[in-house]
DNA sequence: AGAAGTTAGTTGACAAAGTCAACACACTTA
DNA sequence: TAAGTGTGTTGACTTTGTCAACTAACTTCT
């Protein structure tokens, strides 16, 4: 069948992406979802983050990012200190071992995107990423 | 935050792609999920189509996709009649309601292909396929 | 200041999606 | 024909995502 458009494509390299972060992931930490993975690199690269950042920028139910965080605290992943500007909220950090994680992630993740990138040149690269992001335009439009 | 690398905008096309189709369908028909526009979508395109070739397409538990049939089968989708080749399996078949279904769905799926495409020269389309192309296979190697 | 409205987060109840194992029945092959 | 394999069904379960109610804290308006 079909796997021949350029949507069959684009799925493709998404599906290949998730299965080599997966399998790469799965090895070095049980229990690490997909979820946990975007939260724990959001995390990392923000500063004084709280639940409800997360659910803004991930367009999640806070329920579930309400779980989510009560979970990865007890993983040992993070922790919640009061937010001295704002008492409703918590501040999420990572603790030592949530870094490590998040340092493996950011680690794997260039390492499958340097694999993605082998053998193309340079301004093949180029080309392709300005012509992703007029479909993603053209798409947004739609 | 990030939104800048050729994963996040490969993301953020798919993303964009399962909005548009989603928007669109849901308003002609409730009840179909993700798994039931690419069922029908292959059950369309197939002739003789049995559970399990569904279950090796899409690597799907075969538990899920007995579940699957039989809720279209009761939406008045499919039918299911005995393989006279082997009576083990069945083969399914879209209904008149089932293949209108398939029909919107490739319809709706033509006019998103074409929206992404537009204002894009074919030769910069077909560089950009062929990029892809080369991703999905570095990928696939990881 | 104080009432009314809004926001952050938690929890219960639930729905949807996917997984695992056991099973019945049909086919295959030695 | 017995043993093994393939197809599909079902029960029990986990995971993931959703909705609504609620508390506590903040904001706004008068």
């Amino acid at each position: 069948m079909h796997n021949d458009s350029v949507t069959d494509i684009v799925f493709n390299i998404l599906h290949s992406y998730k299965m080599a972060m997966r399998s790469t992931l799965k090895d070095h930490e049980a229990g690490l979802n997909g979820m946990n993975v975007k939260c724990l690199t959001f995390i990392s690269k923000s500063q004084n983050c709280t639940a409800n950042d997360i659910v803004i920028f991930f367009n999640r139910d806070k329920a579930q990012i309400a779980r989510l965080i009560k979970e990865m605290i007890t993983n040992g992943w993070l922790t919640k200190t009061a937010n001295p500007e704002d008492k409703r909220s918590q501040l999420l950090q990572l603790t030592e071992q949530g870094k490590e994680l998040a340092e493996l992630i950011r680690v794997t993740e260039l390492q499958i995107y340097e694999k993605m990138q082998e053998n193309i040149p340079a301004e093949q690269l180029a080309s392709f990423k300005s012509t992703a992001l007029m479909i993603s335009a053209n798409l947004k439009a739609f």
